[in-house]
RNA sequence: CGGGGCGUAGCGCAGCCUGGUAGCGCAUCUGUUUUGGGAACAGAGGGUCGCAGGUUCGAAUCCUGCCGCCCCGACCA
């Protein structure tokens, strides 16, 4: 992609109403536009990176067996009547009447809606276990959206529904959301913390939530150093291993980690001292067993293989989609920008002109650029005719993992340079082998 | 929803107290010179001062109401 040809309105200064520094870069950087009180439009590069993040959430998802599908933004009241919310969820619910004056309203979650598809076409325990999801836009009307999209009123969600024969099984759906979530966020390149957390009135202790450690997180977290360590890296998962998910989860649920919720000062208090560790997280992400609390109410019936109609037993799983970017931001920035992960960058690489119009620096550039492609590789070419440091001020802000900068000095030695955004580190090489390189880097994700 | 603050050009702000027909920086456009870390000079365009009403000869400025946004708190992926 050319710079000139895209849209890419980038801030030389920040925008009064952003606070912390996710919201600030996100603005600066043209990745979204606010609309109205925790409503954002999504700009093409904020959108690029969404899309990346719902593609790995997806893919994810997918690998572990769950079943993709859509339900509407917009839901009826009935159903919500049947389970008992419509008149507990309170405010935080925007309902809104049609034009016959039937009560719509606009979905904070989608329980009663997955039930309901649920049991209007399985009945017996041979269909189970089933996990369907979708990734679709929510709406909660909270008192006071702040942090941009970290606390907005519109979010995109993956929320996926677990439904099983029996309590065992319905642990196994558990201990299989908690790995395949651990995946996902690592791809992203998040460290996220499974924390016990509070199960609320419905009770027990098979919901965790996911955190990433920020400053400015809006939960307080306690939690013992050594599940940093943690890492599945490159092991193989086999999702058809109850023993080996079973395994994964006692691993990474061993070391002490709860939300100020949860907290035991008693039991934090075993943990090593120079291991305890007290900070702040963003929560990215919650799955919770939650038994027959919807299947009860709404009568959704499985028979089971004594031929005994019993209700299913059910988990909730969820991950903040539009929120993992203000937290990757969170994670990953510095005084200059954001410094994307390669795995949710919205180019792979930048490319620098540092000579525009000059007809062997522009025909290098090209190269690249063409090069990149043939690769399948998407490299953003600032093509504009500016002065370098302009250039590189926008290349640090949108926070490109590499850039590739062509002038005219580096090209009568045959080189061009590639430079780290995390690192700062630059190497000088051939185009080629700057190609090469990029390609390699990617290769594996 | 309680408490506080803000709304003036695309962005960041001054002007308001003490009423007299709107200004600064950045951005934008034109031209010239420039070009290895946010260029310089010259010129130009762009605003019903959030909306409505009131006071006044005259309102961005004073008064009233409304709307929007931000911050702190209680609630949440």
């Amino acid at each position: 992609m050319r710079l000139s040809r895209y849209f890419l309105p980038v801030l030389k200064e920040t925008p009064a109403e952003a606070q912390i520094v996710s919201h600030r870069y996100m603005l600066r950087a043209g990745l979204i536009k606010q609309a109205a009180a925790g409503i954002y439009s999504w700009l093409p590069l904020g959108l690029r990176v969404l899309r990346n993040i719902e593609r790995i959430v997806d893919e994810e998802q997918q690998l572990a067996g769950h079943i993709p599908l859509l339900m509407p933004t917009l839901q009826s009241a009935d159903l919500w009547r049947e389970s008992g919310r419509y008149d507990v969820y309170g405010d935080e619910m925007l309902r809104i009447k049609d034009r016959q004056g039937r009560d719509l309203l606009y979905g904070p979650t989608n329980e009663e809606m997955i039930t309901d598809i649920f049991r209007s076409y399985v009945s017996s325990y041979r269909d189970l276990p089933l996990t369907l999801y979708h990734i679709q836009w929510k709406f909660r009307d909270e008192m006071r959206p702040r942090f941009g999209v970290m606390r907005g009123r519109e979010f995109l969600m993956k929320d996926g529904y677990s439904f099983d024969v029996d309590r065992d099984s319905a642990l196994v759906a558990y201990d299989r959301h908690m790995v395949s979530y651990l995946r996902t966020y690592e791809r992203i390149g998040l460290q996220a913390i499974p924390m016990r957390a509070d199960s609320g009135p419905i009770g027990g202790e098979y919901t965790h939530e996911f955190l990433v450690l920020a400053e400015t997180g809006e939960s307080e977290v306690f939690y013992d150093s050594a599940i940093l360590d943690l890492k599945l890296a490159d092991r193989p998962v086999n999702y058809a291993d109850t023993d080996q998910l079973k395994s994964i989860v006692a691993e990474w649920t061993a070391p002490y980690a709860r939300t100020d919720e949860t907290h035991d000062a008693a039991l934090f208090a075993n943990v090593p001292s120079d291991r305890q560790r007290s900070s702040r997280g963003i929560e990215v992400g919650q799955i919770f067993y939650f038994g027959t609390k919807y299947s009860e109410a709404m009568n959704a019936m499985v028979t089971n293989s004594e031929g005994k109609r019993v209700p299913a037993e059910m988990g909730s799983h969820g991950i903040g989609v539009s929120r993992l970017l203000g937290a990757i931001i969170e994670a990953n920035h510095d005084d200059k920008g954001i410094i994307w992960p390669e795995g949710v960058t919205p180019f792979h690489c930048g490319i620098v002109n540092l000579r525009q119009g000059d007809i062997e620096t522009d025909a290098a550039c090209v190269a690249l650029h063409d090069g990149l492609v043939a690769l399948g590789l998407d490299p953003l070419y600032d093509d504009r005719d500016e002065r370098a440091g302009a250039k590189f001020a926008t290349m640090d802000l949108i926070g490109l993992p590499w850039r590739i900068t062509v002038g005219p000095k580096g090209l009568k030695n045959g080189v061009v340079e590639l430079t780290s955004r995390r690192t700062g580190e630059t190497e000088e090489l051939p185009p080629e082998q700057a190609v090469e390189r990029i390609a390699r880097i990617y290769a594996g994700l």
